[in-house]
DNA sequence: TCCTAAGCGAGACGGTACGTCTTGTCTTCCA
DNA sequence: TGGAAGACAAGACGTACCGTCTCGCTTAGGA
């Protein structure tokens, strides 16, 4: 019986990504994404160069693989606050969640281009908006331009705070979020009446 | 004198770049800015392999020279316009450019993160609007913010627009890029009283 | 244990050499030395065209390569009738082995100039001369430009004799080779008294 | 009229071909015939870069046009003393004709190989010789064989006696030449009855 | 005197080969 | 048996040189 618990096998799998996920973001902060060797990485992990093909088809399919958690994670973290909250407030757990997690969300901002990252974000963070929102009846903007103005403007200004260091506190870019991208587009949006089920 | 006026010289190198110019737009569009290699672009340009050598260093290079005469182009287009205008009108005009080089400008958006092509738009774009405007003394969210955000905003949109095959007329995005991002920015910039000439 | 007996390793690199080596002289009995292309090669060889870089640095060191064979299988042919056999049986000898390798030798001698192989070839006959011979009290003649000239002399006789598709057999040019290098020089050199240690 | 004297035209042709002959020669002795560039030879001759090949097709062509120059001396210097005089006294001629000019000579032989000069030699030297002599009767040695030796054993002594910077004079390299390479041939052939006026 | 023709400097250009590099596959060795 | 080692094919990259070419400048002789 294989399943639910891990076998040495598993682990020592595990063990292997991890140190392959470790190596890629500790190089990319290093020289950059693109510039990052599957040979670098390997040796960086102290692992075999053909094991990395036994585990990645891709350099991308690591970095994909390092985006599902974080995606996961921070949905996760926002989850809990999304009903009718103060959006300030969404914007400061947001903004503490990537400080967290600064170095390797960093690292996948970098990386933006090659794999197929930023559409991906751009997709999911589409798609639960448009889930959650219907377009005012008095707006001259379509609802698709407003989800996509939404995320990818948050990424902006995510990337704007940590290329700059973060020179604020979450909580005062929690305040600029929703100041500069949720409030102006509340008169262009309603909430669905998710009554479904 | 050799200054001013053209030598045949100078007129067959002119050629001879266009035409490299023009084949990596076209192969660029076929299959995408890093796909492109540059033996496609000298044999797409009918031009020798070591020519391309003697005028750019780099495929980045190449397309930072189709950069600049776009970005160029972009500033005169929208410095007629500038002073007080109605920025409905201005949005119009900027779509109505982009428009008119939608093939070159997806080009452009689309090769980002390999040359650091995005950061030099971002950065003259901040730079020319720091000059311009200043912080509205009540305002909570920092000029450079307001500046960032109002750049890769509209860089934003116009690459949804043409990604989506531009569904909707300049005129009407003219307007939307007026709603979602000039307007909610009013209160929080003043113009800078320039009383220079 | 790896020495001594050959893993498969070893096998898969000696056989990629020897499928160069068989490749560079196919190529240069039909081109030329100086016409072929380490692409050709490696065309030719049915092999990677960075593997040829792996296994030597230059097209002269593949040469090299093969050279180095050869003088060592000419050497121990000839060593065996050194000591104080008659001069027109070791011609005989030395003409057979020519003729047994005239291909690979015209391809080593038609390479001269490029990579130093000529010199080579004069070194080490002079070298192996000198330490056989001395000169004679008599001589007008210093023992370097004796063994200096046995040597080029019959390197010289025998490319003659391939560009001529060895009109003659062996015997007649191990005679040939007796009378016009040789036996000239006999008065001008007395043997080593080979008894050290 | 322009045959018989030159015009300034064909004053500034010669002096550009001299220019670049002496920097072939300066430029061979420094790094190799073969490692010379033609724009180092333009370079270094202070001429343009096509100016070279509205001269000579090829770097070859050039070092034919040197070769030709020296061949001709050559020949006239040793005439005078052909019919029947001490091959001594020749050979001190020939070795004070090289050491008068050493330097080109150098170049000439450094360069065998890859242009077809060393050939040339070799088929001028033997059709001169076997004009002048045929075989004898007893001899075992094919006169075409005599004569290829004489050539070629002449030359490697040349390029010893240069190459190790002349360590003896001409005299002795005459009479070194005459017991190594000429006498020994005496009994292989005899002179052609030359009863042509 | 001016004009025409040539030699020439400058250098862009199409080509071809080089030697280096990276990627991903595949095979063998070893613990 | 699975991970380490590394040979290999494929092919892009940037460099160097070649030989051709076109363009103007200069300079000398003939009109």
């Amino acid at each position: 019986m294989r399943s639910m618990e891990m076998d040495a096998r598993d682990k020592r799998v595990k063990r292997t990504q991890k140190l392959l996920a470790r190596a890629l973001i500790a190089l990319t902060l290093e020289k950059g994404y693109e510039a990052v060797t599957i040979r670098d990485i390997t040796v960086r992990a102290d692992v075999g160069y053909a094991t990395f093909f036994r585990h990645y088809h891709d350099k991308d399919a690591l970095l994909q693989d390092v985006l599902d958690v974080i995606l996961d994670e921070l949905t996760e973290a926002l989850l809990p606050a999304k009903p009718d909250t103060d959006p300030a407030l969404v914007g400061t757990l947001l903004f503490r969640y990537v400080q967290m997690h600064s170095e390797m969300i960093q690292v996948l901002l970098r990386s933006q281009g090659s794999s197929a990252l930023m559409p991906r974000i751009i997709a999911a963070g589409t798609r639960s908006f448009l889930q959650q929102h219907r377009a005012h009846p008095q707006s001259t903007v379509p609802i698709e331009v407003v989800a996509h103005h939404l995320i990818t403007s948050s990424v902006s200004l995510i990337q704007w705070w940590l290329e700059h260091d973060m020179p604020y506190p979450p909580e005062q870019m929690g305040r600029i979020y929703c100041d500069l991208i949720v409030c102006p587009t509340d008169t262009m949006i309603v909430p669905t009446l998710n009554d479904e089920q």
